[in-house]
DNA sequence: AGAAAAAACTAATAAGTGTTAGTTTTGTAA
DNA sequence: TTACAAAACTAACACTTATTAGTTTTTTCT
């Protein structure tokens, strides 16, 4: 028994994950095969099902973990007693540092659940629905409270979540654009867009 | 000789990458086979080659077709004689009204390019970064004549660009929100914020 | 050291991959 | 009708796929 721990604190299957978060992001889901991610690890490709079951419970485990997270942390924001404005900019903030820290995952989570299984599938696209919701509810509720304009809130939802979405393309840039400089414009353009 | 027509006025090529947008977008390309294709075109799989030269032809023609039409409508917009928050803003539009029309296409163009071989790879890449400049140039000048708040220019291209691209998730709620709406929302949102 | 469990290995399976060769059918033009 | 080309077909090739079975090595605990 006991663990085996590769690392520091992580078990052997933590670290599959890990690379086959990373793998998948690369090759996308399909394209990515178990000997490759085996060739990462640095085993067998078999010995990795000493650790996992299955190569769509790898994209399970990764797609859950990332979807809880979001939907743990709007939970919180939703009990909060602030504004919606300062909600929905709680919100974004939130996503660019998750995805700044956790970005294969969150990358994978957002780009190749669409292979997860049934019934999988499904109960994925319900957490996401269900996030979605809870930005529309700022959004709306902010609007009866006169913070915000009279807009769309299904439209103004998307387009948030939409442009925290694209930091996937911001990776390569890093250096040119620090992420607080990221994070402040981001937000600032969103909530109050750019014209003089 | 003589093409054969399928339809009204598209080639059997046309046909089959018609076809083929549309699977590489539910299933992606990796996970999408010839077979798979075949069936849907009607034909057995080896039939296909008689009208295409690869797989891998039918993603770059995919995604050329879709680089080259957003090429050529930022240069026009260059050319004109609006003022940059319009030049903008006519991107904007361009972007929601060529994704609400070719959407199969435009969404392989924007999540399966990286199963793009060398050097078309690199080819899209660039044509990529060439119109991401473009629309950093309308911002950047903005900002010289005072049109714009002085925001970071690269920011700004990416959370429009990002926005856009996440009509992808709008398909599914057309009934709900009319097309019009959404442009003018979004538009107006990415411009000049939702805050009161 | 000896026993037990964990994790690695080799080898194989059955199914699926893009693509080609060779052949037959279909459609067009003389 | 005869000729020719376009486009369909069947069959096969050479690989790759995820996964399992069975075995051996490594690690852990007593």
């Amino acid at each position: 028994m006991a663990k085996i721990l590769t690392g520091k604190n992580t078990s052997k299957k933590e670290v599959i994950l890990q690379k086959a978060a990373s793998l998948f992001k690369s090759k996308s889901y399909s394209a990515a095969s178990m000997r490759e991610l085996a060739d990462i690890v640095g085993v067998e490709a078999s010995s990795l099902y000493n650790h996992i079951g299955s190569k769509s419970e790898l994209l399970q485990d990764i797609c859950f973990k990332t979807g809880y997270q979001f939907l743990e942390q709007i939970e919180k924001i939703k009990n909060s007693s602030n504004s919606n404005v300062e909600k929905i900019e709680t919100v974004i903030r939130f996503h660019i540092k998750t995805m700044a820290e956790n970005f294969d995952e969150v990358y994978v989570a957002n780009h190749e659940w669409k292979h997860l299984e049934e019934p999988y599938l499904t109960d994925f696209l319900n957490i996401r629905r269900n996030y979605e919701k809870s930005l529309m509810s700022f959004i709306e509720t902010g609007i009866e409270e006169k913070e915000i304009r009279l807009v769309n809130s299904y439209v103004a939802m998307l387009t948030i979540l939409s442009a925290v979405r694209g930091l996937e393309f911001w990776q390569r840039s890093k250096k040119n654009v620090p992420l607080q400089v990221l994070e402040n414009d981001m937000v600032n353009q969103l909530l109050n867009g750019i014209t003089k």
